[in-house]
DNA sequence: CGCTAGGTTGAAAGCGTTTTCAATGCAGCA
DNA sequence: TGCTGCATTGAAAACGCTTTCAACCTAGCG
């Protein structure tokens, strides 16, 4: 049978009021009669009821995490970085992925109704406006996740794409005297690769030679990258030239392509990626990459989640996470001790 | 303000045990009551609150799950096994991981207390008596997650890792025509690299010739196979040869030493791998593996989960998972086209 | 000695549900 | 007409906690 705080107050000879304030402010209650309670717990093996507890004081200490995707370690470790935060702020985490926009609203209702939570951040990849209108629905703090939301509504946080990107051109063309940029990227829709697109061109028109058909677009696969880089790479290959592939997982396809043709990367071809994921350092040679703050990111969610729990009246606060470039050898610029150890 | 039931019940001029029904048993309201009700409800906005919902229902919904990591593809994919299930049973997951057994400890407490869960599923690395301990201290239906736990006292989840292995080796030997193998494992004390290794030695001493030598331990890294995989790969090559890693990582810093080598995989050399994680089709040739189901694992603590829930008094539940060998070109098997298309 | 302030405690009022139990009304039936 | 039974509804009792408010006691002070 399952002890209540009566049980505990009977056996202490105690009220219920004193067993309550030995758990929440033990300061308040003389020292021998919070001996006595606490014996009496410990007897008893009791512990409070969460449900009750909340009952009072609206707050049940769980924060939500939506993802659109489960899958792959950039998810993973957004949940890494979130739990890291969450257990220091003293929160547990709700951990839920969503299969599609239309699926994602239907998350967004079931956890914001019937989950007990006291926030919810959310990795928003597509924005419909039923989408939209189920955060507005949602009758608890949230925070919003690499969505360029234009309305400052949410607290949010931000991946400067098009920065990680610049910064990589910048490698490219000043460290490793590229001429010639081959660009692979994700489906043209994709709102990372139209950032990284963008910060490409923008640096090809500028300083280098602008050519539309050495733009492509695959789906992020290796599967997809190495028979394609398989067909061309011998035609990208040249002393200056490059490619940069939207994320590591081509990169690496288009590296293993580029060997199986005997060219030697980078000599003949230098290859960056992005998103620093495990593979980028099991490729031969190791790729050049932007390491994209997927931890931070889910960290600094909880924190903007937690902080709103504590002052929710505060106006939204938005955190722009820069990406680091990761300079390995698959560029071909010249490497300092410091960095061949990575 | 918040809304209560209360206020729902005004509003649709009925007292709150027919709003009660309406959310919870609507059969048992008449039609025009349940429409003025469910119109008071929409007008007013009006959401059960959940702690008063479990205060009377003892029931939150909600499950926990605690990794000891969730670093990489393997404890995302249990967590996302862990999720589908969840969300098909109707249940919110909570998740948690570790940093080492102490802490395991703390978190178990700290979230049979703390948190409103049903029930928990814990996969246990360790399996120290303070553990042991602590999860008998919960008072909520557990699920023990791979460890081969003597007692029968809790729901588990097991896979067959020998099994696995077996499976492998049979391939190596009955349909890669192998006379050679290699082991080369994880941490010696590590229990995934005893089975694995047990396996091995059990096909090696009854059916080829058992070379000491040919038994190496290092870290299940990549950066550390490679080059050490550069040193003796040269020395390991020759017909029906092969090379037996305990993890795909491994496998793949032997397959990229081979081919820097210049030796050919598989005709040089047969190279297998175990866990089938992302990397196995990455590498050139694509390796042969053994698929561990995580994605399986999650999901079915979940379901011994969601059934005790519902059924607590049953005796405990043992289900073993058994991986499944996955041939790719990396062992010198014929193939046949529907292998191919992996 | 009477008063005050501070330290401790308990009674009781919620918090917002679900559910039991009884009451009501009405149709159907003898 | 008087019953029976069913469908529908409401009153009220939990569920187990936190917190306010008032009461009590004691020590310290004038």
């Amino acid at each position: 049978m399952k002890t209540s705080i009566e049980d505990v107050a009977r056996r202490a000879q105690v009220s219920i009021s004193t067993v309550s304030r030995v758990i929440n402010r033990r300061e308040l209650v003389n020292e021998r009669t919070r001996r006595r309670v606490e014996s009496a717990i410990a007897e008893l093996g009791y512990r409070p009821n969460m449900f009750a507890r909340g009952l009072m004081l609206q707050k049940s200490d769980m924060l939500g995490l939506v993802l659109p995707d489960i899958h792959g370690e950039f998810y993973s470790e957004i949940i890494r970085g979130a739990h890291a935060r969450a257990r220091e702020t003293g929160y547990h985490l709700v951990v839920s992925s969503s299969d599609g926009a239309d699926d994602t609203q239907r998350l967004l209702a079931d956890l914001t109704r019937r989950a007990i939570i006291d926030g919810l951040a959310i990795f928003l990849t597509e924005r419909t406006p039923a989408l939209l209108e189920a955060i507005d629905q949602a009758r608890i703090p949230c925070a919003i996740l690499d969505a360029n939301l234009e309305q400052q509504r949410y607290d949010a946080v931000t991946i400067d794409h098009r920065a990680g990107a610049l910064a990589l051109m910048r490698h490219l063309v000043d460290d490793c005297g590229a001429r010639r940029i081959v660009f692979i990227g994700g489906p043209a829709g994709n709102a990372d690769t139209i950032a990284r697109r963008e910060a490409y061109e923008d640096v090809i028109r500028t300083e280098l030679t602008w050519r539309p058909d050495d733009v492509y677009h695959l789906d992020y696969q290796y599967e997809t990258a190495y028979p394609f880089a398989l067909e061309r790479a011998q035609s990208w290959a040249g002393p200056g030239h490059a490619v940069f592939a939207a994320n590591d997982e081509m990169a690496s396809g288009v590296v293993d392509a580029a060997a199986a043709l005997g060219l030697r990367v980078p000599h003949d071809l230098a290859v960056v990626g992005f998103d620093d994921i495990r593979i980028a350092r099991m490729t031969r040679p190791p790729l050049t990459t932007v390491r994209v703050p997927m931890f931070g990111m889910g960290a600094a969610a909880i924190e903007l989640l937690s902080q709103r729990v504590a002052e929710p009246q505060r106006p939204p606060v938005r955190i722009l996470l820069t990406p680091e470039l990761i300079v390995r050898r698959s560029s071909g610029a010249p490497l300092d001790a410091e960095t061949l150890s990575r």
